[in-house]
DNA sequence: CGCGCGCTTCGGCCTTCGCCGAAGCATTCG
DNA sequence: CGAATGCTTCGGCGAAGGCCGAAGCGCGCG
């Protein structure tokens, strides 16, 4: 317990991240579903057995929480900073990286979600239109929703009743391609959640190949294209 | 170039975060200041030889700079963003780990640097103090101070125009104990500089341990206790 | 009830890499 | 112009850990 040799607990999250087969599954993880093991295999490409040394590191780490069902375990992120710290780390790895071209980076720029809202370039639009117009004000920690806000939010459909009853918003993660923040916490995923639950989002694709965008990206519906701009006048790209 | 076993980028910045003594090294150097080999590797605890590799390995990886001097080499983080990741990361860390205490734990808490900016509880309540005011209001991708607010910063010494030449404080970190954003960027660089240099606060000997927080510790002084009342009515712990 | 499937555990191989001491450069100082 | 200082490079050692195939275990389905 006290061994000298233990390392840091910076150290010990770094290194639950540092390995190229975890990373990938951790990059899986932030398109916000819960995955099987066999799923994380496939997308790490590694063998069941290197999967499931590694799921339980990262499980016994808290980075990662695990869910049995019937023959089933479900693995998601252990939480929002677990999320935001991810996608940090990401954002540094693109800004010091050679810029490599992600086959579908185009399209995760304009829309992904980071596990369970809205990132890249509408996120951080939505985010910008909301606090520039003061439907957003800040508040202690994070944002608050004026009245006028909240109207417009029910209006797309938004469950804010749910969204208040999270500990708060207060975390506005800083995108991965934008360096811009984006609106996570509890409004964050009510409002992700209600726009692809009714059809202004959709999930596209995941790519086959090890990317770390799979599962990610999501396109934005004529429907949610149209639905946007009437009520926020937000034109998305 | 294209090895088909290369890490990705998330693993490999997170692996140079993963060894126990660049960690270290790393926390040492979000005190803000330029460190030499040799100070790094006392803190680190490692040999010169040891430390030479490190050192390399991460001004290879981005996160570090060097600048030669004479027979001494000064080591700094390569940017903002380095810090921010280290600062999110130690704050995912601090919150996943059991509860360790550090030696010097709540003296951190109370006011410390994240790399040439104000954290801790002082940076996170200045950072609400200005916002919840509407010194700073929310601009596209930041903040901005507001014609009030300027004259406030500037009459504690505050130097605005270098700040405005700064590319924009975006960056508002996620604080590591407190868990909410407080000032960097520009201006809480030149925050932190001018209050400094005003002997508002004064930096708290290094432990000697290798503790985390080595160097990063500073205290509010009398006169900086009274100066942030007269100038923000900001009652520090 | 027995088979199949998903996942974990075990054992062994092998690479990676962190560590040090000794030697080698460079810079500064006496 | 040596000698001391700061740092890097080299060579070699050892531990850590990532990988797999095979075997084991639990759950659900036929």
């Amino acid at each position: 317990m006290t061994d000298p040799t233990a390392p840091g607990p910076l150290a010990a999250v770094a290194a639950l991240m540092a390995d190229p087969a975890r990373a990938r599954m951790l990059a899986a993880l932030m398109g916000g579903e819960a995955l099987t093991a066999g799923e994380l295999a496939r997308v790490a490409g590694v063998t069941a057995a290197t999967t499931s040394g590694h799921l339980a590191r990262l499980a016994e780490g808290g980075l990662v929480v695990v869910h049995a069902q019937g023959r089933h375990r479900y693995h998601r992120l252990a939480s929002e900073h677990v999320a935001a710290a991810i996608e940090t780390l990401g954002g540094l790895a693109a800004r010091i990286a050679p810029v490599r071209h992600w086959k579908h980076g185009e399209e995760a720029r304009a829309a992904r979600l980071c596990w369970n809202h809205l990132a890249g370039r509408l996120g951080v639009a939505l985010h910008e239109r909301l606090t520039g117009e003061g439907l957003l004000r800040p508040v202690s920690g994070g944002w608050d929703a004026a009245p006028e806000g909240r109207a417009r939010l029910v209006a797309t459909g938004v469950d804010l009743d749910r969204a208040d009853a999270a500990p708060r918003f207060a975390c506005d993660c800083m995108d991965w391609s934008e360096r811009r923040p984006h609106l996570a916490g509890g409004l964050g995923r009510e409002i992700a959640a209600a726009w692809i639950g009714r059809g202004w989002l959709r999930r596209l694709p995941a790519t086959e190949d090890g990317d770390i965008l799979a599962r990610r990206r999501v396109g934005l519906t004529p429907a949610g294209r149209r639905g946007l701009k009437d009520a926020f006048g937000l034109e998305a790209a």
